[in-house]
DNA sequence: CTGAAAGCGCTTACAG
DNA sequence: CTGAAAGCGCTTACAG
């Protein structure tokens, strides 16, 4: 009963050709008579055949695969990429295969390394530092794009614009009358922080306002480290009257912490939207950073790639970022 | 410069040995003499030597992946399955596909016959109908698990106890007093709203109160769906002072409405948690169904499977759903 | 304990 | 336009 799979062979048996010649019809190829071409694809159609992804893979030294590497996908900023290149791959023909790092650069390195071997075709990654181990074994074979965080050397990478958003969003707490603006991150390490620190940095800068140190808190991975830094600084001699977070994870740890202290007249600027920031009171002010168009830009820059493209001059694409007034980014300094 | 790939001839020569011996020492295979074990782990030392899965795959007839098909990975649940399923996967040497359905049989039949094609060791499917089309391709062949939703016929399922927590649910309602209870839920078509609707039922039922077909609404897919049909609810004769969500959508979108109406006096207890639900005020009362633990259950079942264990009496397993009293679910019959 | 050889299912020069 | 044959890199009976 456990119907034998059908085989090449079978449809070149069945319509009277050699494999070679049923392999061209099923690949499309040229030179086959019009009445051969019709005779294979009846027999296709008859047995039922579906090519051996595997056999053709081990043939042609590539598999149609991409390879996703995430932080995390039961991170919603994540889980939206992963999201968005495998509803785009599928209908291309690829299958998607996906890894998360958990932040972890030995696991995003053994991830890359098990794609490799695999022979994927491409690859999409969320590199977790500036420079990954792998990156030599990206040159000159598997065409790879970076997203959300760039790499050092030349690679093609899709990002949103980091310093240019948190300057913006900070520029807005300024202009609401804030002076006393905390700044909250994940860890230095990560090129997002940095880059968003460094936007925090000029728009104070530019309206002459010092940075102070103790209202600078990074190296929060996950919201429960962010609330505790809120409680924090909230507690401090000189607190903050406003948070810019520089990620979503913090964005709701803050918010978090400000909804259980009952201070939610701080003012709050986040980097990265959330579902039901809209709906908390005050709904949250955003820096929306559109993860499925970054994500879009990404995978189609790959099937460029795949499709020929030349790789010859990788750029990184920086997509616009956009500020989303909704509340509690326009709450005014309040009087101390 | 690029690098030939090592295979395990060049690993056989370095070691003195044949190709036979080299790959029965790769893999750990009986049979070989201790010092000519050591030479070949020596070679494959040297060489860098990692076997090419994809030859394996086609050798064996079978690949070192997992298929895993959800709705959307771009909804927290969903995607929260597929990083558990990936997390536990990794680990033991098995790659992660993953392909989304869109809540579309075609999708997702698609989806499956490709994974089948590719030869996956197993799946693990959120099917969207309770007789996909792909179950006979099944049958004694690539062991599957089905999570969240079960399917018709003798398959290995770990589900929600989706009939229980909705009355559970539905009963902490009536107990803060409320009689004019409304159910919203996704299609019907979709087991886990019929079997949510059954629970809300009973649990009225139990109580002597009248199911009023007017509070009833179901086909609400997207929280957008959701809230309009909670303004309808609310615009109606007689609106409900409760309402009880059968899935996370929905409750997100019954919240927005709510919030967006000022209507937070209405009652609300929502299948399924979510961020944020405690920070919202008021918080929203869930029942929690842990998608973590029952996606790790599901993978546990699979990796037993893929091991050997007998998929002679495949099983349906409930896992229990606790309540989340947060204050939206306790607040009382407001007087009409 | 070890190896020569076949074969998984396909694609692709190479001839004709 | 068509086909015989080699080969992708591995595993696995089968002999010895």
């Amino acid at each position: 009963m456990s119907a034998r799979r059908v085989t090449l062979l079978d449809v070149a048996r069945q319509a009277g050709v050699s494999v070679t010649t049923a392999s061209r019809v099923v690949n499309d190829g040229p030179h086959v008579r019009a009445d051969v071409r019709e005779r294979v694809r009846a027999a296709v159609a008859e047995l039922g055949y579906r090519p051996n992804p595997v056999a053709r893979s081990l043939r042609r030294g590539r598999d149609a695969t991409i390879g996703v590497v995430v932080d995390s996908l039961a991170d919603i900023f994540f889980a939206t990429i992963a999201d968005t290149v495998e509803r785009l791959a599928v209908p291309r023909g690829l299958a998607v295969t996906i890894g998360s790092s958990g932040r972890d650069p030995v696991r995003e390195q053994g991830l890359v390394e098990l794609f490799l071997q695999r022979q994927v075709a491409g690859l999409i990654l969320v590199p977790v530092s500036d420079s990954p181990g792998y990156l030599p074994l990206l040159g000159r074979g598997t065409p790879a794009v970076f997203v959300d965080r760039p790499v050092d050397g030349a690679f093609d990478a899709v990002i949103g614009d980091d310093r240019g958003g948190a300057r913006r969003g900070t520029r807005h707490l300024l202009s609401h009358g804030h002076r006393r603006i905390a700044f909250l991150g994940d860890s230095t390490l990560i090129h997002t922080t940095r880059a968003r620190l460094d936007g925090y940095r000029e728009a104070l800068a530019g309206d002459g306002v010092p940075v102070a140190d103790d209202l600078v808190v990074t190296g929060c991975p996950q919201p429960p480290e962010a609330a505790a830094a809120v409680d924090r600084l909230l507690a401090a001699e000189a607190p903050p009257t406003a948070i810019f977070s520089s990620n979503m994870r913090c964005t709701v740890g803050a918010v978090s912490a400000l909804h259980s202290r009952s201070r939610t007249e701080v003012a709050v600027v986040g980097f990265g939207d959330f579902p039901l920031a809209d709906v908390l009171d005050p709904a949250v002010t955003v820096l929306d950073q559109d993860p499925a168009g970054v994500a879009t830009h990404a995978a189609q820059r790959l099937f460029d790639l795949l499709d020929g493209a030349s790789a010859e001059d990788p750029a990184t694409s920086v997509v616009p970022v956009h500020l989303v007034p909704r509340g509690s980014g326009e709450l005014p300094c309040a009087p101390s």
